[in-house]
DNA sequence: ATGAAAGCGCTAACAT
DNA sequence: ATGTTAGCGCTTTCAT
C-alpha cells in the first residue's frame, strides 16, 4: 500500500505532455478546440496513469453537483427499499448520482439531513417525510433556495410542491368495499397519523366507504397512531381491551398489519381465520409464498422512476409548474396472489 | 420561488460585519482565536441569513470528504436493506456521510461506481461484491490509491483486505446437521456461484457436513448458480427433471428458497410438507408471521455496524493491519420462530 | 489549436 | 484577536 499516494491531477498530465492544464481539461472532455491527435495522446496518458478527475473541484468550479438528494424515513422496509432501488436505477440511467439519507422517522434528523444536502448543493431534493413531520419551514427554505423539491408518497401539509403519490383514498375504499361485499359489518381501521397525507387519505377512504355502504362506525375501532409494527401491536391491544372484536381490520401499512398479527396471536386469535386483515403495501420479497394478509398494492417501481423523471424535468426547466402525479393501487386478496403469480 | 437566488457565502457575512472571511470561517468553527463576542455576532448573522457552508469548497480545501462510499449489489432484498440501514445509522452516529451506490449484481456497474466514488475522494470504501465479480483489479486499484477498503459479507478471492463476514461454513453445516438428525438422507443443495466466498463456503459447509455424516452426495442434487429467485427456480427444475426428488434442500439464499418454492408449487409439491427447505437469511419484515422455510439467521445489524467501525478505525489509522471479523449465525426452525418471538 | 489568468468558496499558514 | 496570502483542482473567459 502506497502511503504517500497522491492522486494525479490535470497539472501532472500537463507537465508530462508539455502542454497546459486547459488543453488537458478540454481534451478529456472531447472539446472541439483540441486536435484529434492531442486528444488521443492525452486520453492515453490519462488512462495509463489512472487519472481520476476530482469531482469536488469539478463541481465547485461548475457550480453544480449532478447529485440529487434523497431523504427517506426507513430503508429496511419493503416499500422504501423498493422505491429507493428504483430511484437509483432511474438516476443511473440519466447520469445523476443519488445521495441518500435516512431520517429514521425522526423529523429532527430529517431537518439535519436536508440542511446537509443543501450544503452539498444538490441539484434537487426528493423527500418522503417522517410520520412526525409537522413543521414545514425546512421545506419552505428548500424552495426558497431555488432547489427543486419533489415529495414521494408521503407529503406534508403544504401546497404548490411537486409530488408522486398513490391514490390512497381509492385504495382504502377498495379494501372496505371488498369487506362489505364479503358480508362483514364489524370493520376496524388501525391507521397512521393524519398529519400527513397517507394517514389522512387512508382514513378518509375508510370513512367514505363505510358511510356509502351504511356500515356503522365504531369509534373504538378507529385507531390513529404511527406506521410501525409497535403501532399495529398497540392498536390491536386497544381494540381488544374493549372486549368487542372486529371481523375485519384495514391497516394503513404492512408493518401495522404485522403488529396486529403479533398482538392477535398473543390473544389466541388467528389471521385470517378469526380476523381478516388488509393493508397497504406488498411484500414482494414474498411474492411467491402464501400470505395471511390482503394487500393494497402500491406501484413502488413507478413511484421511484416517476419521481426521478419529474425531478430531472424540474432541474432542466426551473420555470416548470409543480406537477402532482397520482398512481393507482390494486387490491390483492390473500393467497390468490401467490397462486396467480405462480400460474402466470 | 426566488429565481436569482445565490447562496450566501463567507464573504457576504464578512462584508456585512466588516471583518475578514477568515474571522468568519474561524468563528463558525468555534476557533479559540476568535473572541466570544465576535463569534456570537457572526453566528447570529449566519443564522439569520441562513448561511450554509459549501461542502464542495470545504472538502476541496480540506482535502478530505468525510464520506464513506458504499457499493452493494441490491437494495430491495431484506439482507441488504437491513445491512444498509445499520451502516447509515452507525455512520450518522460517527458523523460520517454514506454515499451509497447499487451495482445490481453487474460487475461492470460495480467498477463504474467504485471509480466514481474514488473520484469523489471518499475517505473509505465499503463493498459487498456482485455475484459475478471475478476481476479484482479494481480493488487493487483502490488499495493502491491508499483508500481504506472493507468488504462486507461478500468477499472476492483476494487477500490482505479487511472484511466483516459471517461464518458461512458453520451455518451451512448446522443446516445439514439438523436435516440428518431429523432422519433425512435425500439432501440437496442449490447454491450460489463459488467464485465468491459465500457461495464457496456454503457449498463447503454442505459437503463437509454430508461427508462427516456419511450421507451420499447425489451430484444431480448439487446445483451451482446465481443468488436470485430465478436461480432457485431453475435449480429446482433441473433437480425435478431428473425424476428423483430430495426430501430436504439447503438453499444458499432466501431468494433462492423463494424460487424453489415457486417451482415446487408448479409441480404440485408443497413446502415444507413434501420438501423441507432451509436457507441463509431471515425475512425480519415477517418476523411475526409464520414461515415455510428454516433460516440460518445472519446478524445484519452487526454486519453493518462492525463494518463502519472497522472502516473508521482504518481511516483514523492507515497503518492498521487488515482485520477480518467473522460473526456467527443461528439456525432458526420454521414456525418455532414466530412462536418464540411472539412469546418473548 | 493552444494557453494565461481569473475565479469557484473555503481553509491553513503565516503575519500583524 | 484579526487579517493577508496562498492554494485546493478544476473550468471558463479571453488572448494569442
Amino acid at each position: 500500500m502506497n502511503k504517500k499516494y497522491r492522486p494525479i491531477k490535470l497539472e501532472d498530465l500537463a507537465k508530462k505532455l508539455k502542454v497546459s492544464k486547459v488543453t488537458i481539461s478540454k481534451a478529456l472532455r472531447d472539446h472541439p478546440d483540441i486536435s484529434a491527435a492531442t486528444t488521443a495522446k492525452v486520453k492515453e496518458l490519462a488512462d495509463k496513469l489512472g487519472y481520476m478527475p476530482n469531482v469536488m473541484a469539478k463541481n465547485l468550479s461548475a457550480r453544480k453537483s449532478n447529485n440529487i438528494g434523497l431523504v427517506v424515513p426507513k430503508i429496511a422496509h419493503f416499500f422504501f427499499a423498493s422505491v429507493i432501488e428504483s430511484i437509483y436505477n432511474t438516476a443511473f440511467e440519466n447520469n445523476y448520482e443519488i445521495v441518500l439519507t435516512v431520517s429514521q422517522e425522526k423529523s429532527e434528523r430529517e431537518r439535519k439531513h436536508i440542511l446537509s444536502l443543501l450544503s452539498m448543493r444538490v441539484d434537487g431534493l426528493l423527500v418522503s417525510v417522517t410520520q412526525e413531520t409537522k413543521d414545514i419551514s425546512i421545506f419552505e427554505r428548500v424552495t426558497h433556495s431555488g432547489v427543486p423539491l419533489v415529495f414521494i408518497d408521503r407529503v406534508p401539509a403544504m401546497s404548490g410542491i411537486s409530488s408522486v403519490t398513490v391514490n390512497d383514498i381509492e385504495g382504502a375504499y377498495s379494501a372496505i368495499d371488498y369487506a362489505v361485499k364479503k358480508g362483514y359489518t364489524k370493520i376496524a381501521h388501525i391507521g397512521g397519523f393524519r398529519n400527513i397525507n397517507i394517514g389522512r387519505a387512508r382514513y378518509e377512504g375508510f370513512i367514505k366507504a363505510m358511510r356509502l355502504n351504511r356500515i356503522p362506525i365504531n369509534n373504538n375501532w378507529v385507531i390513529e397512531g404511527g406506521f410501525g409494527e409497535e403501532d399495529g401491536y398497540n392498536g390491536f391491544k386497544k381494540i381488544y381491551e374493549k372486549k368487542n372484536i372486529p371481523e375485519y381490520i384495514f391497516a394503513a401499512t404492512y408493518p401495522i398489519a404485522l403488529g396486529i398479527y403479533a398482538a392477535a396471536n398473543e390473544y389466541g386469535l388467528s389471521i385470517p381465520e378469526d380476523i381478516e386483515v388488509t393493508c397497504f403495501g406488498k411484500n414482494t420479497f414474498n411474492r411467491f409464498t402464501p400470505t395471511i394478509f390482503n394487500f393494497i398494492d402500491q406501484p413502488t417501481q413507478e413511484l421511484g422512476s416517476e419521481a426521478v423523471k419529474l425531478m430531472i424535468e424540474q432541474i432542466n426547466n426551473p420555470e416548470a409548474r409543480p406537477k402532482n402525479i397520482i398512481l393507482n393501487t390494486e387490491l390483492i386478496i390473500g393467497n390468490s396472489n401467490a397462486k396467480k403469480e405462480v400460474a402466470g
